[in-house]
DNA sequence: AACCCGTGGTA
DNA sequence: TTACCAAGGGT
């Protein structure tokens, strides 16, 4: 994020905060994962709906949670189990380090989901914004949560550009710390990524519903077109990551091992195919079953 | 730092 | 229709 020219106006960082806070506390949605959740079912919301929509998030929440109620509970499931369950959210990876976390938890932490940002980031698949969230949301700590909603409405109403920096930078980091008011600290991660993922969304901001508009500089500069390097798209035909998705569903939608042979069928090149199938291997995602066969992972850990 | 990893909704 | 995009993490 570049530094805003002229900075942006103390006197202005008032009306942020109160501006913003106050529009959540009418507009705010009412999600599961806030609706007195435990820390371990925001955990369970936060490994979701990374890369992931809430529509889409919604009903694998509430079916994992029902079943898997506790870490302990996941940890002593089959890993294939938690493949299986993540359905079609993509990215299944995460899925196994959900699992692998329920186990380090019950392993290191006594099967409660620790506090600090240290353990947290200690554990598979959490990374700054997890750790973040969890310490915000589960616990109302004093993080600092930058995720892709949050960057877009600093770098709008304080920078002044349409679209972040592809990596979060030190400078970035910074600014988001001096906008945390002192009070409020946890809703204000939850208000300004709500106000990200309703209002100052990345293709067409509603402007006119956005309570900061008058204080937004890149409103102020005329919306100016985001002039950075060009974000690179995410091809999908004819990917490994397209082929590999259709074995892992195959073997999602099977109830037990699936012949080679059938798999065979999903993809028709046989080269990429076979590289695609030990990837999955190789992953963990999938497991060889006697001589021909394989299946989701069906074994307990350790 | 750049690239890999799924899936489906939307403008 | 075709890109873009979504509460990122690991390497």
């Amino acid at each position: 994020m570049t530094t805003p020219n002229p900075p942006f106006p103390v006197s202005d960082l008032a009306r942020f905060h109160e501006e913003v806070l106050g529009w959540f506390d009418d507009a705010a949605r009412d999600l599961p994962w806030r609706r007195d959740a435990s820390p371990w079912a925001v955990m369970v919301s936060e490994f979701m709906l990374q890369q992931t929509p809430v529509a889409r998030v919604l009903p694998v929440y509430a079916a994992w949670l029902e079943r898997w109620p506790t870490p302990a509970d996941l940890a002593a499931e089959a890993t294939g189990e938690a493949v299986r369950a993540w359905g079609r959210l993509g990215y299944p990876r995460r899925a196994l380090r959900l699992h692998a976390a329920a186990v380090a938890i019950v392993e290191r932490h006594g099967g409660e989901v620790p506090h600090s940002r240290e353990e947290l980031l200690a554990l598979p698949g959490v990374g700054d914004y997890t750790a973040a969230a969890v310490e915000s949301f589960a616990f109302g700590g004093r993080a600092v949560v930058l995720d892709t909603n949050v960057r877009r409405v600093f770098a709008r109403v304080v920078s002044g550009v349409q679209f972040p920096a592809a990596g979060v930078t030190a400078a970035e980091r910074e600014l988001a710390t001096t906008l945390v008011p002192v009070a409020d600290a946890h809703r204000w991660a939850a208000a300004t990524m709500e106000l990200g993922a309703l209002v100052c969304t990345a293709r067409s901001p509603r402007c006119e519903e956005c309570p900061v508009a008058d204080i937004c500089r890149w409103r102020a500069a005329g919306f100016p077109a985001y002039d950075g390097p060009a974000r690179r798209g995410q091809a999908w035909d004819g990917t490994d990551r397209q082929c590999r998705g259709r074995l892992l569903a195959l073997l999602r939608d099977a109830p037990g091992p699936v012949e080679k042979a059938s798999l065979d069928a999903v993809w028709p090149d046989a080269k990429q195919r076979e590289r695609c199938l030990d990837g999955l291997v190789a992953d963990r995602l999938v497991e060889p079953v006697g001589d021909d066969s394989f299946a989701l992972p069906g074994h307990r850990p350790r």
